[in-house]
DNA sequence: TAACTCCTGGGC
DNA sequence: GCCCAGGAGTTA
């Protein structure tokens, strides 16, 4: 599961072979992913140009000259691999390598740009998807309609987490994994962004609104950490998991930046804090906190 | 809210 | 053989 760091980060890795480039051959190797390709998928591809390559949550955006965009999502396992026309690979936003890194078992679209590059697109688990639709109404489109606020943008502070979660007595992690609400974040980013705050994740997710609807001074604290950490991750390239030690330079780092994500039994890196990280579920997912810093009230 | 679903593979 | 995995939709 990419998230948002990771997906961020093949954007940009992506975007000098992509952007600008046309797509001469388009070659799925299969009828589908999550979902069946688009109708005609190839041919609606080859021979448009990449006009830019965007992100919104963990969606990947590819505007084409045809008027439509190309929308891309890496499920759990997915990720792209460009070979350049002078037999370079490069594997931009290497976050999931697992055992199948050059397997191309599961290389599931080849995409022939004209510039002589080649884009694989690679997905172990087939958890992603891509479709097309037109660029005019993007954003109203079935993927994006009710999608949530952007964590690392301006709309994102205490006030908007006062707001969306007001009266919701949901657990704060499940809150903050609704996509409907704060859009980007997944497991390993809701984890470190509660510890950093200090919040327990089983903390019903209307506590950090006042009766009155504005935020509560976590609220505000929340807000920071999730932009800092995401910022963070962004910085760092993202995060590589399940790394099989490829002779490759383009992973991400922040795997090395967890405080508590797969960290069971570590101690605490919180300032003055002597606890140490523990796992408990939480609708089917592991999550990683600490029993002392991260307290439910009362 | 929780369980179950899609799918493959690593680790124990 | 069983449990786990960075996502997310559907169903009870």
């Amino acid at each position: 599961m990419p998230e948002l760091p990771e997906v961020e980060t093949v954007r940009r890795g992506l975007s000098p072979a992509l952007v600008g480039a046309r797509f001469a051959r388009v070659t799925l190797n299969r009828p589908d992913l999550r979902f069946p390709f688009p109708k005609n998928f190839s041919r609606r591809l080859e021979g448009r140009t990449v006009l830019e390559l965007g992100r919104r949550a963990k969606y990947l955006t590819a505007a084409l000259d045809s008027g439509e965009t190309l929308i891309m999502h890496l499920g759990m396992s997915g990720r792209f691999d460009v070979r350049l026309p002078d037999g370079v690979t490069l594997s931009p936003g290497d976050f999931y390598l697992e055992g199948a890194l050059g397997n191309a078992k599961h290389d599931h679209v080849v995409m022939a740009m004209g510039s002589g590059a080649t884009i694989t697109y690679n997905d172990v688990r087939r958890f992603g998807f891509m479709d097309l639709v037109p660029s005019a109404t993007l954003q109203a489109s079935k993927h994006f309609a009710a999608m949530g606020i952007e964590p690392l943008s301006e709309a994102l502070d205490g006030a908007a987490i006062a707001r969306l979660f007001r009266h919701r007595i949901t657990p704060l992690k499940a809150a903050l994994l609704d996509q409907r609400l704060i859009a980007g974040l997944g497991n390993i980013y809701v984890c470190e962004a509660l510890h950093r705050a200090g919040l327990h994740p089983s903390l019903p997710a209307g506590a950090l609104a006042k009766p009155d609807g504005t935020p509560t001074p976590k609220a505000k604290r929340l807000a920071k950490e999730i932009k800092a950490v995401l910022t963070e991750a962004v910085a760092a390239g993202g995060s590589t998991l399940r790394d099989y030690a490829q002779p490759d330079g383009a992973r991400g780092a922040f795997q090395h930046g967890f405080r508590v994500y797969d960290s069971v039994g570590h101690a605490c890196t919180a300032k003055g804090c002597t606890g140490r990280i523990a796992r408990m579920v939480q609708s089917g997912r592991s999550t990683f906190y600490c029993e002392v810093c991260q307290v439910l009230p009362g």
